[in-house]
DNA sequence: CATGAATGAGGCTTCATTCAT
DNA sequence: GATGAATGAAGCCTCATTCAT
């Protein structure tokens, strides 16, 4: 693995665990054995780094949403299974990412997150099409607002990141299966 | 108000638009109009002034949670409601607050955070008893991981912290009835 | 004297035999036995130190300047032998205020350097006023150029900063008269 | 052109614009399409280009000014307005190399810097030598300080490497004039 | 000849905290 | 109660230089 890639895999691991801002360049470098030079030999500031790790993980998530999304024959419904497990299954090999992603993000200062934000847009639009088109073919209820089921949706599945253990007893096909069958059935008898 | 809590009004809206680590003491002195050295008089340390904005938080978030699950004739059902209804609503008054616990708090170091997560679990499992006792009086369904679907839950109306503009279309009253009819009865036609 | 004077004082002479750029602010406090924050506590930045050096350098030239130029009584040939004589007094006392003037002025930022250039403009231009002034009541011959002149007697006198050494051979006044002898009557036999 | 000059060429504009501490190895390589390694093949270290610098212009205008001095048949005042004429017309085309020589000179160590030394008494001397010969000859007035002559009127030309621009209002012939007029002639009616 | 990865020292700046008054 | 001068550790970043290829 090339050295920009080693040093974006270690700051993954230490911003996840400590935090972008208490990580410094020194915790970095120390933990690969390199010096600080060779820090900005790859990256031209940490933010940069930022951005980069911020960014590999929203693209990687739009694309596989969207290979989901453009199945031929699937439904709605299964479609929405996928994604569903698709979030929680990338809890186990993205955790951190993710964490960076949400909790990070507004260390980017504006002038340079405007790519980052158009992918998390497009990934919650394509979220919100499943429903709307479930609505329309009779799937899923008619509903006014399928922007806030969406946003509600978005917020099950990423509030997992901070507790869901992919380690423990709830394997990530159950827990997926469980939240579709909230999401589709409700928990009312 | 006294100057104790002069600081901390001030210190949420910064804290909350800067984040913790880029807020600077100056910085939260600044806009009172007064030094350091009152500061310091008031609060030993940033971060005893960062535990007393998170505990100030979820102490009052359980007190009025369990004003509701305390109430002796409504159904869980209603109690859910209410709850749902409260978060929602506190989005209004306690984004500040409430974002700052969310994110910040993992600036508040092991020794001092204890009070902070006993407070912050038994919100947790009064949720979750409520779910519990529904299921066994039979207004929900039976289900083997009433806490997974706690989370769940949580994760709804947490993630509107991030998202939801009070001032918006959606009133308070309109999101609250949509998230409930969302878990109690699911989006399946 | 007050700590803030004190760090400009020190400055003058590590900027003007270092350099602006060679001097360390730890070169700085270095110097006055201090630490670097409380060169931060007076100074937001070197840049802002370099402006104060310089701007106090120059607005106490102009106000020299202008108790000679406003003189009820003098003409305009001894207002010039006036001005020559005190800008080359001022070599001995300011020697290091004015080197580091003309040569490190450009290490301050186009957005905090218009008060100085206004400043540097009026000398020049009350300068050349004396100029025109004598050559309008026939002190002086007529020239189309007086601003060519102008800069040409600057020239003379702000070289000395770079050579004059008031404690040779050749005093202040010497020096003045010679100048002046040579300005007004020129070198041909 | 070999590499060797093209470095020293894209440094001059560099260094003049920026300033020399403010240019960095990269800058100049980056302006040249090549990489660091490629300049210190070259240049063993930074300073060694700046010595390089200055050193060909001071040997340049010595020689130049040695072809005038030497001149069999000239008077000094045809000397002196030659010179005059040579350093002004310089300004066009030396203006980089001129100003780099007087500002960033200093930036050249103790050790180096003896050859260039040499070269510039050198030049001060030659200029002084006509002053004195025209002096004896009668073309000059008697004055005991030719070498304070000297410097005051190297001061009205180096002066203009700072704000003469050639491609303005006045041409180097005319500058040239107006300025042995009045080192001459003096400014007096 | 030329590359480009890596170094390491040093620079500017920030900031929580202390303490004498 | 409150001030404000001072500290000192740490942070981000720059850069001339080296060296194996």
């Amino acid at each position: 693995m090339c050295m920009r890639d080693k040093i974006l895999r270690t700051s993954l691991t230490l911003f996840d665990q400590k935090g972008y801002r208490e990580t410094s360049i020194q915790d970095i470098v120390d933990s690969l054995g390199v010096t600080k030079g060779t820090f900005y030999y790859y990256y031209s500031s940490k933010e940069e780094l930022l951005k980069a790790i911020c960014l590999a993980y929203i693209e990687n998530l739009v694309q596989h949403q969207e290979e989901i999304i453009y199945h031929p024959t699937k439904t709605n419904t299964e479609k929405l299974h996928d994604i569903i497990y698709m979030l929680i299954d990338r809890i186990e090999r993205e955790r951190n990412e993710a964490r960076i992603f949400f909790r990070e993000i507004r260390n980017i200062k504006e002038e340079h997150i405007e790519e980052i934000k158009q992918m998390r847009d497009r990934f919650r639009l394509n979220y919100q099409k499943i429903l709307e088109d479930g609505m329309k073919n009779g799937e899923f209820k008619e509903n006014v607002h399928p922007n806030l089921i969406t946003l509600g949706m978005l917020g099950i599945t990423n509030w997992g990141y901070y507790w869901y253990n992919p380690e423990g007893e709830v394997s990530v096909e159950e827990l997926a299966k469980l939240y579709l069958d909230v999401i589709l059935n409700g928990i009312k008898r």
